[in-house]
DNA sequence: ATGGTGGGCCACCCA
């Protein structure tokens, strides 16, 4: 059962309800993760996505902050959540189709803006979330998986605009891209984009405060799609749907699609 | 070096 999958961190789901419609209609893709939804689950506005064929949805909410969410056309069952380093956020949300394949969809925290988690807190919660990911795959190895989400980390150099400016910068620095490295490591995790599309800039997200964003194009490739080594051949045709990031009322992330042949 | 723009929600927190 050939599928296509999006991830797409949506920066409030009910101010953006009409970009997922266009998404969903435009580019129609069999399942949709969303992270930063902003909305309690029983706030988040289905049915123009159930008129579209998106009649599945697992969920994991909170008011104001974080949240994810995995849209499906395909029958889904939720596999559960689980709260990495314990800090009582919606950031994760697991799901598995009913060919078998299991798709874990993440949020992990943006860190702040000190890389030094002795006067930062928030950026050691961001090690701390990675290295709770690690332990948990290296403990249970995933099968027939995948993992999306907004990783908030741009692991390689050519995966922000300038790998030299950003090397302190939260998101690129030396620390966040060995623990992250560590995370992919532990549960054998393969990069599906990357193996996809092996050479030259790649980005995900452009900041609300360039002037001209897409001119600027000062980007980072924060949103991943991982898949394990047993289903990693079947990834195809990825891609970053940069269009969206110049829609109307836009994310400041584009969706990142790839398609699986199983 | 600084401040730039967004969202949630009503005083700020977060990205």
């Amino acid at each position: 059962m050939p599928f296509t999958l999006a991830t797409w961190n949506i920066n409030s789901v009910r101010l953006r309800e009409p970009i997922v419609l266009k998404l969903l209609q435009e580019e129609a893709p069999d399942v949709l993760c969303l992270q930063e939804c902003k909305s309690p689950v029983d706030k988040i506005p289905t049915e123009g996505f159930a008129a579209l064929g998106y009649t599945h949805m697992i969920a994991r909410g909170q008011k104001g902050y974080n949240g994810v969410a995995i849209l499906s056309r395909i029958p889904m069952e939720e596999v559960g959540d689980k709260d990495f380093a314990g800090l009582g956020h919606a950031r994760h949300i697991a799901g598995r189709l009913e060919n078998g394949v299991t798709i874990h969809n993440f949020y992990v925290p943006a860190g702040g803006d000190v890389p030094d988690r002795e006067v930062n807190e928030k950026f050691g919660q961001k090690l701390d979330y990675l290295t709770d990911m690690r332990d948990w795959f290296h403990a249970d190895k995933p099968q027939k998986s995948i993992l999306v989400g907004d990783l908030n980390i741009a692991p390689r150099e050519d995966d922000v605009w300038s790998h030299k400016q950003l090397l302190k910068v939260v998101s690129h620095t030396p620390i966040e891209v060995e623990t992250l490295a560590e995370t992919q490591d532990a549960g054998g995790w393969v990069d599906v984009t990357r193996q996809d599309i092996p050479d030259g800039q790649l980005y995900s997200w452009w900041s609300y405060r360039a002037r001209d964003w897409d001119a600027a194009d000062k980007g980072r490739r924060l949103d991943h799609v991982w898949a394990t080594p047993d289903i990693s051949n079947a990834g195809h045709s990825s891609r970053v749907l940069r269009d969206a990031r110049g829609w109307e009322k836009p994310s400041d992330h584009a969706p990142v699609f790839a398609s699986f042949d199983l």
